[in-house]
RNA sequence: GGGCCUGUAGCUCAGUUGGUUAGAGCGUUCGCCUGAUAAGCGAGAGGUCAGAGGUUCGAAUCCUCUCAGGCCCA
């Protein structure tokens, strides 16, 4: 080992390390020179145990003292406001007490980081050939952090340290998303602005400025809270999506996209609030006026009553007319098609009482009739809608009637179109079709080549391709459309409809869908490679990048990235005013700057009121000006272009950022499978046709503890940054790294959850230091470096046996990314070290020195003990990296080769096969399902563990495993207090068996005759089965080819009546209960020690402080004191003879109480002699 | 409306080729142990595996439908 040989030269004769030594050695570590050469030439900058208070104050009057602490830490000067101490030459383990208050002892952590610049040498120290690329997912600071933001923190925290650690250079820089629509909005809501007409009138210079202003109003807050949950990332070079470097890379994204053909400008549906004369997200469609409907109780979009109108359209090809049902009268004027269901049924009748004759749906028709709304007709004839279809009718209404004309030979509107989505619900089962108004109907316009009509201004007002009703707004001018139709004959029926319909979430009113112009990105084309990329992808967990997102992916569609908005990075696309189809798309300031005329330094700003003035004359178009388009980009387009834009690709960082493509890894929410995800997947395949992550672990949502989204107004989860206050970040961090979250799936934070991993996870790790520390100093054990040994005592080759397990099982599932598998493993082992190793190792400890030689026993726990906990405090560091960093200080720093100034510069652990021993976790294993069993055996018989017994058996049928308990039999024996173990492999005389079928192996072979076998198995006899258990076979009466031997039987024990046994795991255990006059007495003395060692607690002894004892009782009690002086002596360390039972004590006094055991009297007292 | 996910003890969750009596932790009751421990150990109580139907010798597990919740899309 490493340190065993530092130790072996660096010992001095007097047996004290010398450090110059230790430093020689460190000096030549394969870690490069730059971390090295800063902890300059003293050799009492070797440890620099900097501010942590506790030990502070433990170290006064060592070292040179505060105030002269003149060096560079980390490259970083160190200031007098920061007080250094220095440890003494060779120094002790500091005796850390029980208790403990995690969040200050945090605090003096984070303190001790900023000193030594931890974080940034765990990066400086690792050389840059070993580059692992993280990319951080930007948020917006328009909000404060809360627990979703942790989450992914966590995540973003423990990875990267882990790899650091494994020696790999992390870089970890924050960013910033400063563009979108939600910053829009607050800023809209600070300076009182409704509409976009608003915003015009403001200005977009003085919009974006206020913008620009509250981007950043909670990066304190942010900085301050990620900093308190311990997750180091590099604010200062961080990234933010509106600096012009980083825009300036969007734009040649965006250019080389355009370059290579993925760009086309193209119409898509949207809700427009005309109050605004915006379109809207569907975010901000979604934050609409709710109302719950009347008969579904759903929660829905706000109801509204509006007109329902019938019209008929006459036929160019008959004498009759199509029904068409609509609630929208105000689109009916850009009416260019009939839609049909090709499948459906209709039907051609005549109206008894009018003579007209029309096409409808037939049960629609009954409908109409049953509402009384149409008289008798006659049917004359049924046909599908496919023999509709193509038929031509004459226009509604004149404006848009010069459609009707053929074009090449082909009528481009105002025919029958077929279409799936048709309906015979409601209406006629004929639907009107205006392309610009709603999703269904530009679909199908698109499908069928039809004309884009668009009367409406964003406001919704009539423009002058309508005369009829110009300057109108759409929803008034319903009733004079439906005038104007009644006057021509064209309505069949007029009445109201009730509905659920989305309205404006800021003016209440509503919307209107029309088709708005957009660009778009060429997707579609992409799908087979996103899909190929994503398969070299490792997601965790699986199940989201095969299934969610992988689905996704096949199904992609044409991003549409523009927005009609003002905070964002505008489109670089310049348009001709006299030619719309010549356009530039700049790619750089440099090119902008040639194009208008100017110096590239005067474009210090890429935004909107900075370059939509910008304009350059036609190069094709005599007399034509190139003129901005108005439209930014969807900030997505920003956060997929984060890889280049954040080194201000390629104007900047060419090379380097070709070299680390893709990420090694990122981490953010279930909800950005669309996000961010997909944008970074889109951009990279087109770009360099390659995925942008290898590796990424979804997170789940967090809810709050009712199970329902964490909302301010319902308050119901807790402050965060009260949660770290109370409770520490570590406990926060473990909390959510081992709940469902770190696998995708939600989780109900709630504030008790935190508190039970202070008491399951902090604080037994903290006793187990502490406990270790304590010790040491009482005992003057000093850490020299060497190396346990795992033959001196079988529980210290456990636990290094099983600590070299753990970590194989880490590095493992670390090098998976799956966390959910490594925290349990690392806490299974806290537990196996505290509750075992510790538990069974206590005495080891205690041993005093006229104990005899020990065979260097306790010695050897002592450095067990030691190793093992200062490799945990590195195994856990990227997991709890307070707490690791404070034992790692106070256990590494009186090594021969000191500490470093924090855990995680240190070289993350690794297993080590000499370690390992199978063996011997199997043994410990068995021995302790001896244990368990034979506790439960006392339970149930009611014999409490004080009280010894003469002798168990533990009954193994496997040879082995008798062998191997045999080695295990003083653990058990002690665990237990029985006088003797006995092993013996016959358990006939305490159990009897009986037996199930093995169905797993028998199922599939003897199927329907399963039932069968089951009763002939339950009924073979005890006696029977003592054959099978010992290797033999009994052939099966009544099935052909079935043999029930150990293999296709499952054999169960029960104890046999009137013993004391139990069994488990093929373990048996029979435990001798029989008590001897001589036994109770000696039951009662352990009552005395755990008496007066309680005693000892209750009145704040220290561990080594020596007692006299004072008693009062009599009869067997009196007999117990007597008889075993010695022994309690020896355990509460009390000095003198045995006390005269017959004195009187006085319960009251310090020290002293009255205790009833057994129905018997006694009091006691303690004093510290 | 569509895609994906979730629903198992009071709570948080395990439960993979379908296999017998569905587990763990927390909480709770009783008992035990304790020179580190706010911890630990044992026993008990606590389950229509969301509901219905199907496949099968056998279903928490596979299929279909329904209900409730979540994320995303429309």
């Amino acid at each position: 080992m490493h340190r065993v040989a530092l130790a072996a030269q660096a010992s001095s004769p007097d047996g004290r390390p010398r450090r110059t030594g230790a430093l020689a050695g460190r000096a030549c570590s394969p870690h490069g020179p730059r971390g090295r050469a800063s902890r300059g030439p003293l050799g009492a900058l070797r440890a620099p145990r900097w501010a942590l208070g506790v030990l502070a104050d433990a170290l006064d009057g060592f070292g040179p003292g505060r105030g002269q602490a003149r060096a560079q830490v980390g490259g970083r000067p160190l200031t007098s406001r920061q007080s250094f101490r220095y440890p003494p030459p060779a120094m002790k383990l500091k005796a850390v007490q029980p208790e403990v208050h995690f969040p200050a002892l945090e605090e003096r952590v984070l303190q001790s980081w900023d000193a030594t610049g931890a974080f940034q040498r765990s990066i400086d120290e690792r050389p840059e050939s070993e580059s692992y690329v993280f990319y951080d997912g930007p948020p917006f600071a328009t909000g404060k952090p809360h627990y979703g933001h942790f989450v992914a923190s966590v995540l973003k925290d423990i990875v990267p340290r882990y790899w650091a650690m494994k020696g790999k250079r992390v870089e970890r820089r924050w960013g910033w998303d400063c563009h979108g629509l939600p910053v829009e909005n607050e800023t809209q809501k600070d300076l009182g602005l409704v509409s976009k007409a608003d915003v015009d009138k403001l200005g977009i210079e003085k919009f974006n400025e206020a913008c620009r202003g509250i981007v950043l109003r909670y990066t304190e807050e942010w900085k301050g809270t990620i900093r308190r949950l311990g997750r180091w990332v590099d604010h200062d070079r961080g990234y933010k999506t509106m600096d012009a470097d980083f825009m300036e890379s969007v734009w040649w994204v965006f250019s080389k996209l355009w370059q290579d053909g993925r760009i086309y400008e193209g119409y898509r549906v949207q809700p427009v609030s005309p109050a605004l004369g915006t379109p809207l997200s569907n975010f901000e469609v979604a934050l609409g006026p709710q109302e719950r409907d009347p008969v579904t109780k759903k929660e829905g979009h706000k109801r509204r009553q509006d007109p329902s109108l019938t019209v008929r359209f006459a036929l160019e090809d008959e004498e009759a007319s199509l029904w068409a049902w609509t609630t929208t009268p105000w689109t009916l004027p850009s009416n260019l098609a009939l839609a049909v269901n090709p499948g459906t049924e209709y039907v051609k009748v005549r109206v008894v009482e009018t003579g007209e004759v029309a096409y409808l749906e037939p049960s629609r028709l009954a409908d109409y009739q049953a509402r009384g709304r149409v008289g008798e007709t006659e049917e004359l004839e049924r046909l599908p809608g496919s023999a509709l279809v193509g038929r031509p009718y004459r226009p509604l209404l004149p404006y848009f009637k010069e459609h009707a004309e053929p074009v090449n030979g082909k009528r481009p509107a105002f025919y029958v179109v077929a279409a799936e989505y048709v309906e015979t619900t409601s209406g006629t089962g004929i639907v009107h079709q205006a392309p610009a108004f709603g999703e269904d109907d530009f679909q199908t316009g698109k499908d069928n080549d039809l004309p884009l009509v668009n009367p409406l201004s964003l406001t919704g007002h009539f423009d002058a391709t309508v005369p009829d009703f110009e300057g109108q707004f759409a929803k008034d001018a319903d009733k004079a459309i439906m005038a104007k139709l009644k006057d021509q004959g064209s309505v069949v029926d007029q009445d109201t409809f009730v509905h659920p319909y989305p309205h404006c979430y800021r003016t209440g009113v509503p919307l209107l869908y029309m088709a708005i112009s957009t660009w778009f990105m060429k997707v579609e084309e992409l799908r087979d490679q996103l899909v190929a990329n994503n398969e070299q992808t490792h997601w965790v967990p699986q199940a989201v990048g095969t299934g969610r997102f992988g689905n996704w992916l096949a199904a992609a569609r044409d991003w549409n990235l523009s927005r009609n908005r003002f905070w964002g990075t505008p489109l670089p696309i310049w348009r001709c005013d006299e030619n719309p189809d010549e356009m530039v798309c700049v790619g750089s300031r440099k090119e902008l700057a040639e194009l208008c005329g100017m110096a590239e330094s005067e474009l210090v700003d890429l935004h909107r009121d900075k370059i939509d003035g910008l304009t350059f004359p036609s190069k094709s178009t005599p007399g034509g000006t190139m003129r901005r388009i108005p439209e930014v980009f969807d900030c997505w387009f920003e956060s997929g272009s984060m890889p280049y834009a954040e080194h201000h690709y390629p104007f900047e960082n060419k090379a380097s950022v070709e070299a680390n493509l893709p990420a090694e890894f990122i981490a953010e929410g279930l909800d950005q499978t669309r996000g961010w995800f997909y944008t970074l997947t889109v951009l990279s395949t087109a770009l360099f046709g390659r995925p942008a992550f290898k590796n990424v672990i979804v997170n789940g949502m967090v809810l709050a503890e009712d199970g329902a989204k964490m909302s301010k107004s319902k308050q119901n989860f807790p402050d965060p940054n009260g949660v770290l206050e109370r409770l520490g970040a570590d406990a926060l961090r473990i909390y959510l790294a081992s709940s469902p979250v770190v696998n995708a799936k939600p989780l109900r934070f709630s504030e008790a959850g935190v508190q039970d991993h202070v008491r399951s996870v902090m604080l037994p790790l903290w006793n187990a230091y502490s406990f270790l520390t304590r010790y040491a100093n009482v005992d003057g054990w000093e850490p020299d470096g060497v190396a346990p040994d795992p033959g001196v005592n079988e529980l210290d080759g456990w636990v290094l046996s099983r600590l070299q397990t753990l970590l194989s099982e880490v590095e493992e599932r670390m090098a998976a990314y799956e966390l959910f598998r490594v925290i349990p493993a690392l806490l299974g082992f806290i537990d196996d070290l505290t509750n075992w190793y510790i538990r069974r190792s206590r005495r080891r400890f205690w041993r005093g020195a006229d104990d005899g030689d020990d065979g260097g026993d306790k010695l050897n726990a002592y450095r067990t003990l030691h190793h093992v906990l200062l490799e945990v405090s590195k195994a856990l560091a990227p997991f709890l990296p307070f707490i690791t960093e404070e034992m790692y200080g106070n256990l590494a720093a009186p090594l021969p080769g000191g500490a470093r100034d924090s855990v995680h510069l240190e070289d993350y652990p690794v297993a080590n096969a000499a370690f390992v021993d199978a063996g011997l976790e199997a043994r410990m294993q068995l021995a302790r399902t001896a244990v368990g069993l034979g506790r439960g055996l006392r339970a149930k018989h009611d014999v409490r563990t004080r009280q010894p017994l003469p002798s168990m058996t533990v009954v193994l049928a496997d040879a082995d495993s008798r062998a191997g308990m045999e080695r295990m039999i003083d653990i058990v024996r002690d665990e237990l207090n029985v006088k003797e173990v006995h092993v013996q492999a016959d358990e006939g005389e305490f159990v009897t068996y009986s037996a199930r079928p093995n169905l797993k192996l028998l199922g599939p072979k003897f199927g329907k005759e399963i039932g069968k076998i089951k009763a002939e198995a339950l009924a073979l006899a005890s006696d029977d089965l003592a054959r099978v258990v010992a290797g033999g076979s009994i052939p099966s009466a009544s099935i052909d080819g079935l043999v029930y031997d150990s293999d296709s039987l499952l054999v169960d024990r029960a104890s046999k009546e009137g013993t004391v046994v139990d069994t488990l795991d093929g373990v048996t255990v029979a435990l001798d209960v029989t008590l001897t006059e001589e036994l109770i007495v000696e039951g009662l003395a352990r009552e005395l020690v755990t008496r007066i060692q309680n005693l000892r607690k209750e009145t704040g002894l220290e561990l080594d402080d020596r007692i006299e004892v004072t008693a009062s009782c009599d009869g067997p009690l009196a007999d117990a004191l007597v008889a075993h002086w010695e022994l309690i002596a020896g355990e509460v360390l009390a000095k003198g003879a045995c006390p005269d039972p017959s004195a009187s004590v006085d319960a009251s006094a310090v020290g002293a109480s009255a205790f009833d055991i057994d129905g018997a009297e006694i009091t006691l007292r303690v004093k510290k002699v």
